[in-house]
DNA sequence: GCGGTTCGTCGAAGCGCTTCACCTGCGTCC
DNA sequence: GGACGCAGGTGAAGCGCTTCGACGAACCGC
């Protein structure tokens, strides 16, 4: 009997609505469903009902049913040396694209280990998976292919075979970075990279900009070294030290480490070099970050966004059963602002360090 | 029969443990949720069994029989103005705390409106919810008490009838922050606060803020003045370079904006001022962020994990349906480090902003 | 040794939805 | 004009789980 139904839970179920519009319950959910023609005037009729009685399907049943929950896991990185702003953009990309696809974001952490991927994948709560921060040796990613549900991962490992995977071009952009500098005139450059951690254990996007600075100074016949670098002040600024002391003619700076670009351009402060007269820095930072610092950075962003969209996108054709690439790389995008310059070369007119402080 | 159970999702179903464990069905139910006895015998029989076929409780039909889905909604800001770490914060502590108490987290964006509220929580794809982010005159408040699910605010709205909220007690941080500095004996502080738009949609903290840092300094014969502040460093050196003209005799200030103390440090030393000996301050940071600045920052957390824990834990108790309080105010802490000292008064051996620069 | 408990287990009735098989009428095609 | 296809609708069988009532067996006090 369903006077059960409102009895217990408050809402109204498909059968009162069904009732309410004098029609079967079956046509009900054809009309929620468009999964076969239903008339004007009894959809009309239907869709009146609804309105009417405030009916929300049950997500549980309707997942017991269609065995689809419309729900998708976000395995989010939470452990040191991640970019926080970045990260959150991801997600936030991520939830709003899930939802154009009618589809709610279940959070979960690293933290939990392996074993909360499977708990959502195998219980079902989830219909696909997306993974954020991968390494390049993840323990998830065997996991990830006997999971028997659709997943999409937000980096490269090093093995994609039978994976799908969404990432910004890091080798591409690390040669990007070099080749803007080398092309006005730099002959020696630093990565300022992630924090050491992130190198450790394996962390694509950082190895491959590594890979493809060198590569593009080997190309264009400029000395290229490589530090990684914390986030905080003090660190900073004795990498930055450092890099000054060991290699003088250091004239250009890549800065993968969006945390640290304020610390490392208050450290060149306090070194008297002046961006981008002494040195020239290029970051890889959003936007809107380099917009506000001052000067303004030339900066190759991480568009979060649009990788956070083409992974949805990824997934929802994956849960479709369409075919989809194995891997789909963002080709970077370097914006000109006014962080970089041509090396000084003229000696005379050099007003650089020695002169302050 | 129970052969489609394993063709057609593969996974086993609670019917394939019971024949395995060759009892009933709701004998191994009764195993997995503990709501009645069973002999240590079975019970060790139907958990071999489980472990054996690598059974997980279908979600969908333990949330439609059961009426509990053991998801939790979380509803995040993702706004402008918004301090991101702190967020991140908040998000992780709440699923981990989540976790703890067997339930999940659905991540809820607040673009969707409220609209995304309702849906989740009528269509029982939650239990509960969580909001963050609360204003003191939030259009999802009145939506809350109707929402006929538990909810737990992070946050403290201007009334608080039938709702719980945990958060800082942001009005007593305001006077801490004061009384530090007027202990010390500064006579006229300022507070540099959110970013105009934060108090422009009445969001709490900000205001609570301001509130405690002026009553705190009429109790104590203080000046106070109170400025928004955005997060670029432009901005940020406007304001502060605004401050000092107008009130020269300024020698404290309230930094509530983890994101602009770097660039208002940067700016006072652009003023030549220096920290503590010019011009204390005290900031509303996180403790790791206050230790790493240079000098080290007297700071007042806000208390992001606890907050949320406290959160998933009125929540859980909610759902239980046991009695909560309306609010749960959290004391601040007030740590005192290096940026912070008694106000210059010999001006004899003031060397302060005039003679630099 | 006989009612009354308690313990451990079972069977079956749903939970609210989707989907399949089936039915009816109607226009269409040779 | 009979076979056919198709649009539009119905009823009922699950989906995999929880939970209620029932039931036998063991245990209690007297």
């Amino acid at each position: 009997m369903s006077r059960r139904g409102r009895v217990a839970s408050g809402q109204p179920t498909i059968a009162d609505v069904a009732r309410h519009a004098g029609v079967a319950v079956s046509t009900v959910s054809y009309v929620l469903s468009g999964k076969r023609a239903i008339s004007e005037l009894t959809r009309n009729r239907v869709l009146a009902s609804i309105r009417v009685l405030g009916y929300h399907p049950n997500a549980g049943a309707r997942a017991l049913a269609s065995r689809r929950s419309n729900v998708i896991a976000l395995v989010l990185p939470l452990r040191s040396g991640i970019q926080v702003p970045v990260v959150m953009q991801f997600a936030t990309a991520v939830v709003t694209s899930a939802r154009r696809h009618d589809h709610d974001v279940l959070l979960v952490t690293s933290d939990e280990g392996p074993e909360g991927l499977r708990r959502v994948a195998a219980g079902a709560l989830v219909d696909g998976v997306l993974v954020m921060d991968v390494e390049l040796h993840d323990v998830r990613v065997p996991l990830l292919r006997g999971l028997g549900r659709p997943s999409v991962l937000i980096g490269v490992p090093a093995d994609t075979a039978g994976l799908s995977c969404v990432d910004l071009d890091f080798h591409r952009a690390g040669q990007v970075c070099v080749e803007h500098l080398a092309g006005l005139g730099h002959r020696r450059v630093a990565l300022l990279g992630a924090p050491a951690a992130v190198y450790d254990r394996g962390t694509g996007f950082a190895h491959r900009t590594r890979a493809g600075v060198a590569e593009a100074a080997a190309r264009h016949g400029v000395e290229a070294v490589t530090m990684p670098c914390e986030e905080n002040a003090t660190d900073v600024r004795r990498r930055v030290v450092e890099l000054f002391a060991r290699y003088p003619d250091l004239s250009g700076l890549v800065v993968q480490n969006e945390a640290a670009v304020g610390a490392v351009q208050a450290a060149l402060a306090g070194l008297g070099r002046r961006v981008p007269h002494d040195v020239s820095m290029v970051a890889v930072c959003p936007d809107q970050f380099a917009e506000h610092a001052g000067p303004r950075l030339t900066s190759v962003p991480v568009p979060a966004e649009e990788i956070g969209r083409q992974a949805v996108a990824l997934l929802m054709r994956k849960l479709a059963e369409e075919p989809v690439p194995e891997t789909t790389l963002l080709e970077p995008r370097l914006t000109v602002r006014d962080s970089t310059a041509p090396p000084v070369v003229d000696t005379a007119s050099y007003g650089g360090p020695a002169s302050v402080r």
